[in-house]
DNA sequence: CCCCTATTTGCATACCTATGCAATGCTATA
DNA sequence: TATAGCATTGCATAGGTATGCAAATAGGGG
């Protein structure tokens, strides 16, 4: 009883032709209700299923969107992963999973190019002009999420994006520590040339800029644990200390929370301040309480879907979408 | 310059049969250099990529590994999705998600099955033997990660499954508590029937019983962050308190720790040790340490991947293999 | 009872590639 | 030089489904 039932077979048993199966099969098509339940009885009798892959090479529809990835440490991506894979379920598509090395992501887009995805979702890696081109000749819309597109001018009109409202949320950060009395900001960098960095130590360096002052001191750590607590040694290491350090993500600022009271004996809130970005549940564990600029997932995976579907139907014109954050206040920064 | 470009397009382009052009792609074939490179030349001119559905339509494989999920909140698992499409990567497969609530796996595979994956890895979800059977009959290598098959006879021995030595790791928990002077040990269950949980709880157990002693204490978590916390309230509400806790996961005893520390103010190990299960990443944490017994993502997700390749050869002996694991010994347990 | 329309059905083809088979060309050996 | 043997190539078909088109059927109104 292997499950091999074409649906020629199907329709020989059920006394129809293989076009009134596929018509059973294909919801909004002319069929009888007489014939169609004839084709469902002998459908569950051979446990026949409709060929994906056929059904695909016809209609040039996979229904696969494909989701590129660079690590998973940061728990944000995992959330991401769960909500998009579910967002698609429900409409039909599914989700076809690559790893990369934030390098490589050009090699890997080849490979996703001959499974015929409808969609390309990145997450966190950027798009190489020519491979962004090469996308949108072949009629796949790609999503950056978590990234602005490069300001290559190629690039920027090809590719859509979504991103919550970074620069916004370091502007809140920055007025935060500032209403709280510090002077002496150090910011722990992220990856250098991320949209994300950029955008959150713009916001911050804008609004103490305005206020005359500038950034106490400054670190990367690469957007990785080890590099957030190296990073964070580095800051403290001189006689002038800051008082505060906005962490370009939760994931490096729980390293730095570490790092500070474990290591260097600091507290936090009293000795130093520690802020952080997207709101991973991490954040809100009883240790950290860590106070945060919330990126919400669900909106932004939200907005993904929308802007997926709206370019599958061949809207050909890119957007790019910003969700507003929201400033969580929990203990981890010292009050007025 | 659309990359709709087929097979017959490049072999026209290039002077020569689609035959030559399908040849030139795959590993193997029987083609001349020079008219490789004639094929190669005209590929890159119209930007041809093989069709991967109209391949896999033809060799019946598609080179698609299904992964259903139910809930990617405990890090273990995005760490597995990472490994598993990583390896599966290097073999040229790819990883098709699919997340699942827990009962609901049935039908998520009917889905499954459509796009004629080559086989299938369930983690921590369990399969109804109907199910299992009808992967079988289709001839798709079905794996269970992290779960053992249900005790039927009919998945049992058609459906294959890795998972750590779970009731040695149970077993080893316990030597540690009572070799440091714990007499009551409590038990924090993650999902009841699961059987992992079975396992540890079970080696637990027994280690107890030959000592003559028994649990103190047990609640259940249901391997969810709130549910481990209230657990946790549960365990620690009488007046005889238990003075050490076994934690189905370490997600679990996370949540347990902030609970015992913050809420109760109870200092860990002085006042109670805590252990878990699995080693995330987490447990590591300077604010944590937990003594937890690892599970070698690395190790688990390795036989994954060689027991599929086993099966899709067409070996049709299904096996379940178990990963010895280890304690890794931190902070979270007092000292003798 | 007939004709017109609406619905249902089957035939044939297309989607794109892999591959068995026969044919072709070529080299080397006797 | 003839022939066997090998490497390369093209032809034709298959894989499972969707769909345009024409044929067939049913239904309804006059």
């Amino acid at each position: 009883m292997k499950s091999n039932a074409t649906a020629h077979e199907v329709g020989r048993l059920a006394q129809v032709s293989q076009s009134a199966v596929s018509r059973t099969f294909t919801p909004g098509a002319s069929v009888s209700k007489e014939t169609r339940d004839k084709v469902m009885a002998a459908a569950n009798t051979l446990g026949y299923r409709p060929n994906a892959l056929a059904r695909s090479l016809i209609t040039r529809r996979s229904h696969i969107i494909a989701l590129v990835m660079s690590y998973l440490e940061n728990q944000f991506y995992p959330l991401v992963i769960e909500k998009l894979s579910q967002k698609l379920q429900k409409r039909g598509y599914h989700v076809l999973m690559f790893i990369s090395d934030l390098d490589q992501a050009d090699d890997v887009l080849a490979e996703i190019l001959q499974y015929q995805v409808d969609g390309i979702v990145m997450a966190s890696t950027t798009l190489s002009p020519a491979l962004a081109k090469s996308c949108s000749d072949s009629g796949v819309p790609v999503i950056l999420f978590n990234r602005v597109p490069d300001t290559s001018a190629l690039a920027r009109f090809s590719t859509s994006s979504v991103t919550s409202d970074n620069y916004r949320g370091g502007r809140q950060v920055a007025e935060l520590l500032l209403e709280r009395g510090h002077r002496k900001i150090a910011f722990l960098a992220g990856l250098e040339n991320s949209s994300t960095n950029l955008e959150r130590e713009r916001g911050l360096n804008d609004v103490l800029q305005e206020s005359k002052l500038c950034v106490h001191s400054r670190a990367v750590g690469h957007y990785s644990f080890e590099g957030a607590q190296e990073a964070t040694r580095q800051l403290f290491a001189g006689l002038d200390r800051p008082d505060a350090v906005f962490v370009a993500n939760d994931h490096m600022a729980i390293a730095a929370m570490d790092v500070l009271r474990i290591e260097l004996n600091l507290r936090v809130p009293q000795d130093v301040s520690v802020v952080g970005f997207d709101d991973v549940p991490q954040a809100a564990w009883g240790s950290y309480r860590l106070t945060t600029v919330m990126q919400s997932v669900e909106d932004m995976v939200g907005a993904t879907v929308d802007l997926l579907h709206e370019q599958m139907q061949g809207e050909v014109c890119p957007r790019n979408v910003v969700i507003p954050c929201r400033m969580v206040l929990r203990h981890s920064v010292r009050a007025a």
